[in-house]
DNA sequence: TTACTCATGTAACAAGTTACATGATTTA
DNA sequence: TAAATCATGTAACTTGTTACATGAGTAA
């Protein structure tokens, strides 16, 4: 079965055109996602495995650079395919940060409590910020996970505001 | 900086009285988030780790099961506090399945576009279905971020709809 | 020519996973 | 007494991380 760092892969390869293992790097490192950092350590032996495994082929350029062309393979298709079309898989919650936190936040003192929502107020205003501007840079194809990316933040936001507002008023 | 794993041990162990790595195991085991399987290979050398950095302490029970008491150190209440509320790690968008393959389902033919939305859609209804009912049985600390996550799912379903409302009518 | 970018890769490490080993206690 | 549960732990493996090494092409 595929990481979600292949899966990913063999889809910037196939849908976003991503010839190179360096691209496909950059694409993940230039995301503002903080998924994965797209490290030389994680994507050059993820592309390798999938190499071995028949889902992705290169062909040398002969650029002089060691250049890899890649491409998806009519078996890696058919992978990328299930990967992404399996149901369990897609709709599991991951792991979510601001949830892990959630139930400390509420043990806190009102104080220190207030001061920790008000931070990650900021922050996730900045983060939705950003959010939509890298979105109105990209293609169709991450357009519609980085909105949706945002439409997430905007509940945890909702989230953090109603407990601000569950709040006793500041003296 | 504490992991993930790290952090979330501290606070069952803090605020929801866990006292054996054990029981904190089977709490996260038991959580219906697929983020951990609590595995003994995470949690026993996760909880030693701790130890070490004296964030936990352990003291035997001589209960002839080898059984340890866990208890947070002051120390490591501090480093607990730290993590919690640090806003730069609690905004991160983590990880989210669905959001990976969104951009390809909008590349697929109308027919498997359907289905997978279709199985999407169920899938994410069991999950908030199940969310629910497990929020039910917990305390204020849990509940606080089960009902996240089923908002968060909510809003994924939402967006599923959406998607599936703006298909032309099937023939 | 110096510095930056393109491009691939490895080495040491971190921190999960499954599967197994071990043994005490409780329950059917 | 057999099976399930409580309880701790290790070993082999997977797959990420950072940091480094290497080298070609390009722009100042």
């Amino acid at each position: 079965m595929l990481t979600e760092l292949e899966g990913a892969i063999l889809s910037e390869v196939f849908y976003r055109g991503r010839q190179t293992a360096f691209q496909v790097r950059r694409s993940f490192a230039d995301s503002p996602s903080l998924e994965w950092k797209g490290s030389a350590g994680a994507v050059y032996p993820a592309v390798k495995r999938l190499e071995q495994a028949g889902l992705l082929a290169a062909s040398a350029t002969g650029d002089g650079r060691s250049t890899k062309l890649l491409s998806v393979t009519a078996a890696g298709r058919v992978a990328m395919l299930a990967w992404a079309c399996d149901p369990e898989r897609a709709v599991s919650t991951g792991i979510d940060p601001l949830r892990m936190r959630s139930g400390i936040w509420l043990q806190l003192s009102e104080k220190k409590r207030r001061k920790v929502l008000m931070d990650v107020r900021d922050a996730l205003l900045q983060s939705i910020a950003s959010l939509q501007t890298y979105a109105r840079k990209k293609d169709t194809i991450e357009r519609a996970s980085v909105d949706l990316a945002a439409r997430l933040q905007q509940v945890r936001l909702a989230w953090v505001d109603e407990l601000l507002g569950s709040m006793p008023a500041e003296p």
